[in-house]
DNA sequence: ATCCCGAGGG
DNA sequence: CCCTCTGGAT
């Protein structure tokens, strides 16, 4: 039974592989702080939202020592399209001002420290440290978390931490960055949570949620 | 368990 | 109208 999961993990690398070979961040950034900002914008958004606003933002704050300055009402007009933007507003300039402080301005390299950021829990902390680093981690987010239970190599009531060790067990570590990011890949343009294209999939015949489940 | 929260799709 | 979108803090 602990086989049969193994097998399907072989199964889902192999066929993901071929559908997203090239499957990769989207957020757009060009540097550390630009990237921390964009995953914490990224919270229950779209990338695609998230990539119309930063060109604008990023202009107006430049740099650590700019976000932690800002004045909160200031950033939030930038950030209003894309929801919460009063708390990631603040948690934006308070982990800036954080980093900078205790930190000396370089952002640590450990979940750890990162978890310790306002508004940097593990999703975003294990996105970071695999996006920026190239340190392996598998980030569990709402796309992550459904694919995983629909293809059997999770439970749907799992939380986000089970899912990340059970993915980190079934998975070779080298793989961990490559299928998060193809994994995302397929949750968004696949198996989607309301419609899924269930008659594209190649997986079908491990699926265990197949439409209209 | 609940709140924060706007935009887009069905 | 309701659900979903790369969640986190209380």
């Amino acid at each position: 039974m602990g086989q049969k999961r193994v097998e399907r993990a072989r199964r889902v690398i192999q066929e993901l592989h071929q559908m997203f070979p090239d499957a990769a961040c989207e957020l757009r950034y060009q540097s550390d702080v630009e990237l921390m900002v964009a995953i914490i914008l990224s919270a229950q958004t779209t990338d695609q939202s998230v990539n119309a606003a930063t060109p604008a933002l990023f202009a107006r704050y430049r740099n650590l020592e700019d976000f932690a300055g800002a004045n909160p009402l200031e950033l939030q007009e930038f950030i209003r399209h894309l929801g919460l933007f009063k708390t990631k507003a603040n948690n934006i300039i308070l982990m800036a001002q954080r980093v900078l402080q205790e930190y000396h301005g370089v952002f640590p390299k450990d979940h750890d420290s990162l978890m310790t950021l306002p508004g940097v829990g593990r999703k975003t902390a294990n996105v970071f440290l695999a996006e920026y680093y190239h340190i392996p981690a598998i980030a569990v987010d709402t796309h992550v978390h459904r694919v995983s239970y629909r293809l059997g190599l999770s439970m749907k009531t799992d939380s986000p931490i089970l899912v990340e060790a059970k993915l980190m067990k079934l998975f070779p570590q080298e793989e961990w960055i490559g299928m998060h990011h193809k994994m995302i890949h397929f949750g968004r343009y696949f198996c989607k949570a309301k419609k899924p294209s269930c008659e594209r999939c190649p997986m079908q015949d491990i699926c265990t949620t197949p439409f209209p489940q």
